[in-house]
DNA sequence: CCCGTAATGTTCATGCGGTTAACTTCGGGC
DNA sequence: GCCCGAAGTTAACCGCATGAACATTACGGG
């Protein structure tokens, strides 16, 4: 039988998947805190606990749509950086990537607040001691910032010459991109105007791309 | 009676601060998320509904904790700037001043990871639509972000001359710093070092301070 | 072709948290 | 002394996460 269009048999056919998708539906239209499980079962028109067949439990299926939302930020920043002209001047075109992928980064958080948000949940939104001393589970890896940090250390590799306008650091980068994401996304700057918030993120960028740094 | 100690009257007398109290430890311990009506009251030694005579509900009072958080933040802040030796060179003074600040808001953040997500937190956990287009309700002002964009203001007015290194916007700075804060207590970037942190701290801050504007 | 088994869903039940409604106690003003 | 309103209490409803026991179906031997 066609196990996803046909509908109304026993066997859903793809449930891990249609609860995946209901659940990054729910968190774009709400965020992290809205993906909730007999939702998702609901909207996919099976009972609540069926997941239990395919996630542990809430915590599993947050954490999916959380990788999931990172790809998506991730594949926001190479479009943009896709989508920027080449430049002569190799330094131009290396500061003109980093901007590119931060606009990406921060493109994708205000315009998919939700998403964004999941992307950066802790997935352990009531766990109180400490579970992992040993940390044998390594986190995945997250694109979005891999993609930062190799921009900057080709534009500071570039750039090494020149003085006093050393691009930041990855990490300090990442932090102005990811403080500036939050603060427009879902916090005290979420009202700024469209004008206001390019004024931001372009102060932002400017720091970020011609930033100094000590190290 | 005495209303704060002798404990064993029917009417607490001071129900709604040792609420408030009872909602901060909450939130030191675990977050926004777990600042729970039923536990506050619980660990008062109250019905879980008595909380309603003095609140509106849960919302209130996350509010009530995240408006506690940030005055502890902005006074985290001002601890360091005051404990900053002064110095001669008034530019250098500003700048150092700039730099505490910074200091003093990460440095809350990475000690009370809690309560900073507390003071952020969006308080509207699980509303959907815009129940307030109008927008009466003024935010109450964020205290942290006026210290910090006035010590930039004043460095930059300072530095007016000096070329190319120009101290980040107000906006930009906030969006480091802040950004820095989640990464660091509650974000990836949250099982480093030490020396790990201070090394990022640093790079950030120095990022902040020298960083040049193009507005 | 039939059957047993495991995978996949289902129903019941427990416990927690938010919130409302209706009742109770107590401190004071008259 | 009495009555009222503020501050608490109990009971009840609903949604959610989760676990246990039961039902249905797909499928790979015989």
């Amino acid at each position: 039988m066609a196990a996803t269009s046909a509908g109304k048999t026993y066997h859903h056919g793809d449930l891990r998947n249609a609860l995946i998708c209901a659940a990054v539906d729910l968190a774009t239209a709400g965020g992290p805190e809205r993906v909730v499980l007999r939702e998702a079962a609901r909207r996919v028109g099976v009972s609540p606990t069926a997941a239990y067949r395919h996630f542990e439990g809430r915590g599993e299926l947050l954490r999916t749509v959380r990788n999931h939302a990172r790809r998506e930020l991730a594949a926001s920043m190479e479009r943009a950086a896709a989508r920027e002209p080449g430049a002569d001047d190799p330094v131009l075109a290396a500061e003109r990537r980093v901007a590119a992928l931060c606009r990406g980064y921060v493109g994708f958080a205000v315009e998919q607040p939700g998403l964004y948000r999941a992307a950066f949940c802790a997935a352990h939104p009531a766990a109180a001691g400490e579970p992992e001393p040993g940390r044998a589970t390594a986190e995945p890896e997250i694109r979005a910032f891999t993609l930062l940090r190799e921009a900057l250390e080709a534009l500071a590799r570039l750039g090494a010459g020149r003085p006093g306008a050393r691009p930041a650091t990855g990490a300090a980068a990442w932090s102005a991109v990811h403080g500036l994401s939050l603060l427009l996304a879902d916090g005290p700057l979420r009202r700024l105007s469209a004008h206001g918030r390019s004024v931001v993120v372009d102060a932002t960028l400017a720091m970020v791309v011609s930033g100094t740094t000590t190290v």
